[in-house]
DNA sequence: TCCATGGCTGGACTCTATGTCCAATCTGGA
DNA sequence: TCCAGATTGGACATAGAGTCCAGCCATGGA
């Protein structure tokens, strides 16, 4: 049934709805001539490819209908209501070639809606955290707890702790910020050109790591 | 352009995708010869037939390559975040035949979301907020938000309008990030050099106030 | 004690990004 | 149509980022 060419045609578009939907929707595709369905992606029932389709109710053989329809409202076994789309696509002369049918889950969305419409929806919007305000403070402080973790105060730290500290720092993006290299070089008391050397060496994971 | 033969054989489907997803989802069928847009259904931006993709990324034609991408997030100029999906679509001989992307508008999932998760999990406690891991975003999404409040697209704010978007920029301590003024020229659709005027003027609080 | 080694340092140097300035151009309004 | 103010690209000056190197410790082994 899979290498059916008209399953090969559209299932990358089957594949993509049912992907940006996630887990709440479910794609069928349909044989309008032997009313038996192809292919189901995120099946949410237990119909499978070669069940008969129940579809009877749109015709794909009247030229007149629309070739889209929905969405309606569909009743699953256990009670999920159900919207649904289905669409007839037609080969390149203009026969119905497959019937898509696209289910998508109401209640969760039902849901979050009763919430939603239990508050007045005055949506909330974050004052916006924006930018962290003291950059140089924070570098203090991942120098500082590491200097606690280790039990060591800043001048004694290894070469191998100022990699790691510099890591975390490295991590946090605290070099993206305009003069941020000497101040980490003075927190980490050490000269600007070993920052820059211990940089150079934390971000070439290449050559020279026989230490581990 | 509307008589593609492509466009006949695939409208269906966008058609269907953009009634299941109703307002918010935007189905736009690209050609991977011309990289231009051969039809939308939803737009969202103001993009229409003919445009040029900005696909560059998705090489349509790389047989290795899958033919479902996504979901992966966009950003609109506005700032409205998308959830995307594209899917490369072949004709019956394996060419790929045209590039299908759907990109879903997901600011009222995810107010939704953020009143749902309101309740349980009192008081999410982040593991140190540390840097912001993309600060470019937060441009767009500074800028988003006050064209959305004053309705203009960002090509036609007024002066004053920069002005005050330039003053929460600057509030956020963005120019603090290094390379961030091109960005920020960019997100204002300003020249470099009109950006520095602005942000020179909004710095002296001295002179030329008389309009308080 | 002496030496060898490897990391650290200051400083010189290059190159990129930042910020300033200006003449030419554009734009909206009288 | 013309004008005033805003905008632009580009030239320019300078600061900051990053590289390089010769010399300087400190450590540890002979």
């Amino acid at each position: 049934m899979d290498d059916d060419p008209r399953v090969r045609t559209w299932a990358p578009v089957c594949q993509a709805v049912a992907a940006l939907l996630g887990p709440y929707a479910e794609v069928v595709l349909h044989d309008p001539g032997t009313d038996r369905i192809m292919a189901v992606w995120n099946p949410m029932s237990a119909r499978g490819p070669g069940d008969p389709s129940l579809l009877g109710e749109l015709d794909a053989l009247d030229p007149s209908a629309p070739d889209v329809f929905g969405p309606y409202e569909k009743l699953l076994a256990d009670g999920r209501r159900l919207s649904s789309v289905s669409a007839i696509l037609r080969d390149p002369d203009g026969r119905a070639s497959v019937v898509l049918c696209v289910n998508l889950d109401r209640t969760p969305l039902e849901q979050a809606a009763a919430v939603l419409s239990a508050f007045g929806a005055p949506t909330v919007s974050r004052p916006e955290p924006l930018f962290e305000h003291d950059w140089s403070e924070r570098v203090q402080h991942v120098v500082g707890s590491y200097v606690r973790e280790c039990g060591r105060p800043v001048e004694r730290l290894t070469r191998a702790d100022r990699l790691a500290v510099l890591a975390r720092l490295d991590e946090a993006k605290v070099f993206a910020v305009r003069r941020a290299t000497p101040v980490v070089a003075g927190a980490l008391r050490v000269s600007r050109s070993t920052l820059y050397g211990l940089l150079a060496e934390l971000r070439a994971p290449n050559a020279k790591d026989h230490a581990r």
